[in-house]
DNA sequence: TTTCGAATTTAAAACGTTTTAGCAAAAGTT
DNA sequence: AACTTTTGCTAAAACGTTTTAAATTCGAAA
């Protein structure tokens, strides 16, 4: 199997911004370069897509003299290959799709970051929508980048998409899953260790001697906030606490400013002296209701964060939080896909575990 | 002119998800559909494309009866318009491309969800990218999304990229910039008016009586950034503060974090009063080194940030600052490039300014 | 009936690639 | 000299649409 990034790529990047750039008032194509240069048109499409193969041969053979004579041409009259042609042809857009629940949360961002620099490392481009959480919107996305003709995607899944991921499947598209896990959909999932994740960081409040601790997250029932839920509630009945006195607070995710205002004033209250957080989100609007209250972080009342944050970082002592290591996510995530891409391995329910680091 | 957005579109959302979902094996073309239905592949275009003309008249005329029929059967075999096929023949792609620094910044973060959001509604998909300042880096981008066949670009560009905008408008591809600008580009330019507002930024630590102020700034050129400088200049100026007194302390890109480690500790060793930052990143990363060392923000030492963060309500009294309204950058922005892709207006230099809203 | 337009429908040519099959010439091999 | 093999190249089909120009059908008017 040769490297499947042609060669043209290269090519392109050098004669695109040749120094004798023409006009370049119409598109130039293969075609021009064959009139051009005298040859015909698989060729040029031979020395655009030479490559060498596994056993060291060129995928085509055609004389030294004559390629350069090609390539001159095509910088010269600065071709550019028209993708859509290509797709149409091979099949391969050499796009993928990303579908996070919001690009503007730090975290998904952060992901889009690694991911679309791997992507682009390896010739990829990507496109990238927000689902809102909404199954709908998470739909009609989707669908378009289908039409776009992705080669995989990448995805944060909400509730009520696995027909929707099976769909994607059931057209030969891979997906790859982050964030949250479905062991019916038979993908590779890259998720959190959530439940021991949340574990550490309840731990981390217990070995200051606390007691009164209690989590705020939200009312989605994604995984990533069940597992998280799950961790708190096990490790405080393993410290012996009554069902009954392990608190949750389930926030709505489109509103969490305002229902925040109400929660904290009344955990504030109750004298609770910990609180964990399901995500930095959350984490964050409630130090902001916190310290609007002239409660002191960290002094009156102790915090552990979730997720990486900037916030963080921004009292003293800093706000110990379990965060999750994105860069191996995101890698793993992508080498994942890219193998099923190239087939190299079967689209199958493979649940990955990733441990959350504890910053303390 | 009719919509531009084909009937099929809303078309295949329901019938990909059609209950009586075939495999789904092999694609389907209008080719399958034809012969299903008896008709020609033409037929099948026409009634996929059909829509409402400006004269209130359809643009292909198609027998009622035919055209219930071919619709049943592109729902029953699951049809997907192949889009590859369509960017070929027509040469409109639906896909824009988004350039900005770094998407994992809040800030730009933001901004693609803003426009992500708006492109969705248009029924556009958009692929984006991070420079990270780099000119090369952006030069990749910008060709890779060119062969991807991009209708507009809207992008943060950096030092040394005019060149290569320049070559975006010469193949004819329709280009709106953000955030920064450059006479010497024709293109509309959605700016804040950055020396105005840095110098309400100057105003409000100068209304608290206020005297030894100083920034912090990046290393960069970007006219974001001097623009910033000139307005922290100007009105020191005028507040008669002599050249030498004026302070600007610029920071590299891509260090920060190790720079305000040494720069910070100094200003508070020089009795600075307030500190004026030339964005968000800047004043997170001050604010967190600021409060390791015990300085109580807002009280020893008053800040004002710039930029929208959430970090700035986190501290009482918060963090004052002037913020870009996103929303209004992005949706015009947006309609800029519409316009341009829709030929109603001309690529020419067209500079926009927006005033920054001051949150004190 | 014949004829004329309007209403439907179709054939076929593009769009720019990639790739298969095969041809001609050159170079080895007996 | 008569073969095989290798080298260098080309013609043509295919990918799935859209769109133009033309063909067909169908009523209705003559």
């Amino acid at each position: 199997m040769g490297r499947d990034v042609p060669s043209l790529f290269f090519i392109g990047i050098s004669l695109f911004f040749s120094q004798f750039c023409l006009a370049m008032s119409k598109n130039v194509t293969i075609k021009d370069i064959a009139a051009e240069a005298g040859v015909s048109i698989a060729l040029v499409s031979f020395v655009m897509n030479n490559r060498v193969e596994a056993d060291g041969k060129m995928k085509y053979r055609v004389n030294d003299a004559t390629r350069e004579r090609v390539i001159e041409v095509a910088k010269r009259l600065n071709y550019m290959p028209n993708s859509a042609a290509r797709i149409l042809r091979k099949g391969k857009s050499k796009v993928l799709g990303l579908i996070v629940s919001d690009i503007s949360n730090v975290f998904y961002g952060e992901i889009a970051r690694n991911l679309e620099t791997l992507a682009f490392e390896q010739g990829y481009t990507m496109l990238f929508a927000s689902s809102d959480e909404s199954p709908e919107k998470f739909r009609q996305i989707v669908l378009s980048f289908l039409e776009k003709g992705v080669e995989g995607f990448i995805v944060v899944p909400c509730t009520g998409t696995l027909k929707v991921l099976q769909q994607v499947l059931n057209v030969g598209v891979p997906c790859v899953v982050l964030d949250r896990k479905n062991e019916r959909f038979p993908a590779p999932m890259i998720v959190l260790d959530n439940v021991g994740a949340m574990r550490s960081a309840v731990e981390i409040l217990l070995k200051k001697g606390l007691k009164k601790i209690e989590m705020i997250s939200y009312t989605i029932r994604a995984t990533s906030i069940t597992g998280r839920e799950e961790g708190f509630i096990s490790r405080m009945r393993e410290q012996g606490i009554s069902d009954e006195q392990i608190r949750i607070h389930r926030l709505p995710f489109d509103d969490i400013d305002s229902s925040t205002d109400l929660v904290i004033p009344s955990i504030v209250g109750r004298g609770v002296e910990g609180i964990v957080f399901a995500t930095n989100a959350l984490a964050i609007a409630s130090i902001r209701k916190l310290s609007s209250m002239g409660v002191r972080i960290q002094k009156d009342i102790y915090l552990v964060g979730f997720d990486n944050s900037d916030v963080y970082d921004l009292f003293y002592p800093p706000i110990p939080h379990v965060g999750q290591p994105i860069d191996k996510i995101c890698s793993l995530a992508f080498s994942y896909l890219q193998k099923l891409i190239d087939k190299e391995i079967e689209q199958t329910t493979k649940i990955v575990y990733i441990s959350g680091e504890v910053f303390d």
